[in-house]
RNA sequence: CCGACGGGGCGAUCGGUCGCCCCGGUGACGCUUGCGUCGCCGGGGAGGAAAGUCCGGACUCCGCAGGGCGGGACGCUCCCGGAACCGUUUCGGCGGGACCGGGGGGCCCCUUUGCCAGAUCGAAGGGGACGGAAAGUGCCACAGAAAACAUACCGCCCGCCUUCGCGCCCGGGUUGGGCGCGGCAGGCCCCGGAAAACGGGGACGUGUCGCGUCAGAGCGGUGCGCCGAAGACGGGCAAGGGUGAAAAGGUGGUGUAAGAGACCACCGGACGGCGCCGCAAGGCGCGUCGCACGGCAAACCCCGUCCGGAGCAAGACCAAAUAGGGAACUGGAGGCAGCCCGCCUCAUUUCCGCGGCGCGCAAGCGCGGCGGGAGCAGUUCCGGGUAGGUCGCGUCAGAUGAAUGACCGACCUCCGCUUUGCGCGGAGGGACAGAAUCCGGCUUAUGACCUCCGUCGGUCAA
RNA sequence: GGGCGAUUAGCUCAGCUGGCUAGAGCACUACCUUGACAUGGUAGGGGUCACAGGUUCAAGUCCUGUAUCGCCCA
C-alpha cells in the first residue's frame, strides 16, 4: 500500500495497489481517532464506507485492493451520496471493471 | 385542564430482502494434512448509562507465622427490603456484607410567620459529609479598649491633691458715692433803705470745704461651702458607647457613691446529679448552679469500624534467530599405516601435587614425564528469556485494532394543502451514545412518551 | 484497557500552615534619553485564579463533581 495510488473525494480518500483475491477486491477501512473522537462515529463511518464497497464491489476490478480512510463530512452524509463519491473517485483511480461505466450525474 | 422547569420511570413496534461477527453441524475446492476460501442449515449478537475511572468485590501475581508503625476510607439512631461477594452447612439454611432504596424517630441550621419588646420559644416549609471542641496542640486576618486562664479605651462613681470660678465670711478700706450736721460763697424771695450800694431775715440745697455715719468693687485670706469646672494620682464598676462573623443571658424592679445575677420576679440556659419514658439516638420532670469555660476537626488530631501491595498491558503456557549462563564429553595440525591396536614430526596458556634427569657447596635454576583443577576450543544437552503465538476472555456478545449496517413495506408522530371525512405531498422513527476480564455501587450525558411527586404561570368552575 | 499528574495576566511560572493589595520575568502602552533606532530609565494598563457546588466569619488555597491538556505501563 505504500507505493498504492491515492486519491481524495469529498468523504474519504482511497488507496489502491495490486492484489486482489478470487471473490474479488478486498477492502480496508480508516477512521482515524483524531477525526473522529467518539467511537460511535468511527463506527458510523465505517459501516458507511463498508456499506458503499459491498453495493459496488461488482463494478471495481478484481485484481486490487483498496484501502478507504473516512473524512470528518462523511458524518453528515447518506448512504447514497457516500456511494457517488465512492464511484467517482474508483473511476478517477481507473479501478472501474472493464466494460463499465459508472452511471455518474 | 394546559404550559414551563426540576425529579422519577422507560429508553422502545412488526414483517421481508441483501450483507457482517461468533458457535455447532454439513458440503465443495485448494494445498505445507491441518488449516484457508466459498456455500447451505440451526442458534446467538451492545447499554442504561457499555462513558468518566470515583469506589467496592471476584480473579491473578508478589509476600505470608503473627502483629505493629505509617497511610487511607467511613461516621445520629431504629426498623424493613435489596445486594456483587465471603464464611459455614446436615445442602433446607445460617452468619457476615462494600453499597443502594424505603419508612419512623432524634438533634442542629436556614427562611417565613406568630407572640408589646428582648433573650428566646412555638408553628410551617426547606436543608444537613450529623462521632468528639469538657484529651491535647494550633488558628481566629481587618476593625475594635478587649478575640478566649477575658479586658478596662471612652465612660460612670468615690477619695485626695493642685488650679480656677461662684457664693458667704473676715481683713482692708484709695478715688468716688448715699445720708446727716456745720462753715463759707453764690443765686432767689421778703423787710429796711433813694438804691441794682449796704444791712437784717427766710426758704432752697447750687458750688465748695470740714466732720460724722452708711454701703463698698478691685485687692488680700494656710478661711468656709451636701456649689461648680479642669487636670494629676489612688480606688470602685462594667450599665452605656462603638467595632466585628463572633463581645460572656433577656425584660422589669430592688439596690447602690456609681453599678453589676449583687439581690428579686418572670423568661431563657447549663449540669460528667437523681427519677421516669424510649430498643436506641434522645426527651420530660425534679433538684442543683445566679448561670465563666465561643467558632473551626472538608486544621493537626482523638474515639469507633474497616483496609497487605500491585493490577487482565495482572498473569500462565508454547517458543525461533542472536548474544550470554549451566552441565556432560572430547582435546590441536600434518604424515605413515589402514581391519583394529599403533608409530613419527611440529605446535601447546596457567596453577597445584608427585617422582626423575642435568647444573650448582647450597638456596635454587633448567629439561622433559604423570595425575588433577581452571582457562580456551569443539560437540551435545539443559534452563532463563526476547520477537511471535495460545490461554486468561469457555458461561446465549467475545474482539489483539475490534462484528449489528443498508433498503423496502406496515404502523406511529409532526408539518402543509383540502370545508370535514377521505385523500395527497414532505420530514422523521429521533436523544445521550458502541462491550474489550467479569460483577456491584457512584457520578456525568440524555429525545419522545408516561405519570407518581414538587415549584411557578395561565384558563375555567365553586 | 489500567495507573497517575496539571490548569493562576498575551507567554513562562511563584503564591507557605486559609486572612492583609494575587505577585515576578518577558511581552504591551505612554513619557524621558537619541538627529532617528536599539539599549537603558520612569510610570501605567491588563486576572470569571479552568468551571460548578459545598465547608468556613472568610477559599487561588480545604472537600466533592465536571471539563480540558499531558505522562507512564504490553
Amino acid at each position: 500500500m505504500r507505493e498504492g495510488r491515492r486519491l481524495a473525494g469529498r468523504y474519504a480518500v482511497i488507496w489502491s495497489a495490486p492484489g486482489g483475491a478470487p471473490g474479488g477486491a478486498r477492502l480496508g477501512v480508516v477512521a482515524a481517532k483524531r477525526v473522529f473522537r467518539r467511537a460511535v462515529d468511527r463506527n458510523r463511518a465505517k459501516r458507511l464506507l463498508r456499506e458503499a464497497f459491498r453495493l459496488n464491489r461488482n463494478a471495481l476490478r478484481r485484481d486490487v485492493d483498496v484501502v478507504l480512510l473516512a473524512r470528518a463530512a462523511i458524518l453528515e452524509a447518506g448512504r447514497a451520496a457516500v456511494e457517488r463519491d465512492l464511484l467517482a473517485l474508483a473511476a478517477r483511480a481507473r479501478l472501474l471493471a472493464d466494460g463499465k461505466e459508472p452511471e455518474l450525474r
